[in-house]
DNA sequence: ACCTGAACACCGTTCAAGT
DNA sequence: ACCTGAACACCGTTCAAGT
């Protein structure tokens, strides 16, 4: 636990993008979404924070670039299946995962459309839809109907685990409060909400993730059948 | 376009909640997200940032506050529908519209999990899937897939606003470079994100929106029949 | 070509002091 | 009870100056 006992020392290997990125994760898994500051970010790198910029445009440019780096690992994981619509749910279910993991992914993911890291996930779920026998000219909206789902999803859990962060909870605890204060809610105005408050803090929002999945998948097949 | 003639003139009415967050949205409808500071705020209300902390616990809150009584708006304007698949199709487009017109209203739902915004939602939605007489035990499942899905949209669409207005680019320009971009990926590799690049910039976003909820509907409508 | 680190222009939030 | 505004502890980013 020595604190920059060597503050002065010079850095062993040359700074480059990689492991700018490389520390970038380490700090974000460590520290949560604002653990990411070039302050930080050069301490850990021993170098000035001024430095960080000539590998890097600026810091929406090195999120981005850390979660590219965790997509891609999430993707190449998730080649295996036999069928189109195993390959989806796997490729989905890796992002799932990933996100449990790393919840830092599912906001930085939300902050770049059209970047690279989603089209990594459009491209392999494009491919599926495709292989599924889906018509060229239906392709795009299952494909980013998929796309939008599993986003939307990941920015949800992301959030929750920054606020759990924030707040010192764990995922439990946090359930229950929203759960205790949507039971709250007028009776006649909130039926269904307070309906599912009592299976919010013991569902699995991995399975529910999937089931999510499963209902756009036959969905995309009924129309088919048209 | 005086400005500030009588900074320091007194405020006609005293500060209030709902003043705040008034203020707020006509902030963040003009500036933009990063347009909201306490600093502006104040400004704009006459007063000192430390008054607005009287009235709202911190910037989460105030965001939240903001982002609620948008959603209210766009959840009462979105009653009507002869029959349950036609008002969750009106509720989820009534979203959509107000995230095109107010693209800060969907970073803010997406940063507010189980909170009183979403939960509007969720209760239109839900009241709605179950009159389509989804089963009790299935309800919670396909209400919150359209929900997720609804907030991926969102998300999406107020990250392209943010960044159009970050760089000045109006949406069809950003389109364009976004396309360009796909274009230039490996064509082994990416083959289905090149040939859905030429169908990004004239594309109809209501209408994709639009078709993913379809499909959750007729996933939701596949499973009953089983 | 690459790095340094002080400086700039901001933030959200707090809090003693006022009314 | 409510408001004031200076102060604190941060940010991302820039840039003259170094090597």
């Amino acid at each position: 636990m020595v604190k920059k006992a060597q503050s002065s020392a010079r850095r062993e290997e040359s700074l480059s993008r990689e492991s700018i990125v490389e520390a970038s994760i380490a700090l974000l898994d460590a520290k949560g979404e604002s653990g990411l500051t070039f302050r930080a970010l050069a301490d850990r790198l021993n170098t000035g924070p001024g430095a960080i910029y000539w590998h890097v445009a600026n810091k929406a440019d090195l999120l981005t670039a850390a979660c590219d780096a965790m997509i891609a690992r999430a993707m190449n994981a998730a080649q295996e299946g036999a069928t189109p619509r195993e390959i989806i749910r796997n490729v989905a279910l890796g992002m799932f995962d990933t996100i449990d993991e790393h919840p830092w992914v599912g906001s930085a993911l939300n902050r770049a459309p059209g970047q690279l890291p989603m089209v990594r996930i459009l491209e392999r779920l494009g491919q599926q839809v495709s292989s599924l026998g889906v018509a060229k000219d239906a392709q795009w909206q299952a494909t980013s109907a998929l796309l939008s789902y599993i986003l939307g999803v990941s920015g949800q859990n992301a959030a929750n685990a920054q606020i759990g962060r924030e707040q010192n909870y764990d995922r439990e605890t946090f359930l229950q409060t929203v759960a205790a204060s949507w039971l709250q809610l007028d009776a006649s105005e909130y039926p269904f909400a307070r309906s599912v408050a009592a299976q919010l803090s013991v569902h699995d929002d991995r399975a529910d993730f999937l089931a999510g999945i499963d209902l756009i998948l036959r969905g995309i097949e009924a129309q088919q059948a048209d």
